[in-house]
DNA sequence: ACGCCCGCCTGTAAGC
DNA sequence: TGCTTACAGGCGGGCG
């Protein structure tokens, strides 16, 4: 499930494989996948256009065409950016394939479809594209000093993981990484932002730059299913360094309590019950 | 206005 | 062995 280290990983594999290359052919074939305009629009906004650079903001990829518009993609749950050549046989759920006047080729794999691309003016965000003009702190992107993210968690009344995930409030993290971040913290999922102290906001914020970074380096993390790849088609390998996600009934790396897995908001939550309080 | 929960999807795996 | 069911979860929208 690609959540920022992972979309991190193909932004930078994007960037230094597409940047400064134009657009000769844009084909759109599932679909769901373009939503918001039809794949006309779409086709005709990009085809010609160069790639300036890729950016990312949470779990958003941004590519900035020379036009000044955007090219933004959402990977949702099971989405892959792929570059491949146009001889190599296109995976099944491929729904949208990009060619270069160069050469190369960038494709859009999807199974599940939640995914999309769409075309943007950044000076339209706020009316074209709320969920991702109204991001939060990007704990990679964004420099904030921690009493900023103080005020912010202790003016809530909110449990810990549903804050984390709250894109809003910290921009890409999901299920896997929350989990992360609040055993490296020693907090609960289920614990309420403003019974904290002030060190374990610290630590908090520590723990969030601290598994982000890791997670980055590592190339983000690929469980069993091998939803997430990179943009060559490999798998990364924080899963390794999970202390508690996926872990249940093993000892937990700090204490050697066993890691529990409980139903939280619909989702599964994993977490040591002795040294996450 | 806010918080919770469903629906969207397909592939995989567990269970009968 | 083969079919059914549960599960994976980001996010928007609808409902209470």
């Amino acid at each position: 499930m690609p959540e920022l280290p992972e979309v991190e990983t193909i932004r930078r594999d994007l960037d230094r494989e597409f940047a400064g290359k134009k657009v000769k052919a844009v084909e759109i074939t599932g679909a769901r996948s373009v939503r918001r305009s039809t794949h006309d629009e779409l086709t005709t906004r990009v085809v010609g256009r160069t790639f300036k650079t890729v950016k990312r903001r949470g779990k958003y990829l941004v590519i900035v065409l020379d036009s000044g518009e955007w090219l933004v993609f959402h990977l949702r749950m099971s989405g892959q950016l792929l570059k491949a050549t146009p001889k190599t046989p296109k995976p099944k759920h491929t729904h949208v394939v990009i060619d270069f006047t160069q050469g190369g080729q960038l494709r859009f794999v999807d199974p599940r479809t939640f995914g999309e691309a769409f075309v943007v003016d950044p000076a339209r965000l706020a009316e074209e594209a709320p969920g991702l003009d109204e991001l939060g702190w990007d704990p990679l992107e964004d420099s904030l000093p921690w009493v900023d993210f103080a005020r912010l968690v202790l003016a809530r009344r909110q449990q810990l993981k549903t804050l984390l995930t709250e894109q809003r409030i910290v921009a890409g993290l999901g299920n896997i990484y929350s989990d992360e971040v609040l055993h490296v913290a020693g907090l609960r999922y289920d614990r309420l932002s403003n019974t904290l102290t002030m060190q374990e906001v610290r630590r908090l914020f520590r723990a969030i730059i601290e598994v982000v970074h890791e997670a980055v380096t590592a190339r983000g993390s690929s469980l069993a299913d091998e939803q997430y790849v990179d943009l060559y088609g490999k798998a990364g390998g924080y899963q390794d360094h999970h202390q508690v996600y996926a872990r249940e009934g093993k000892a937990c790396p700090r204490c050697r309590a066993t890691i529990e897995r409980t139903k939280w908001g619909g989702r599964s939550t994993f977490y040591c019950p002795a040294c996450q309080v």
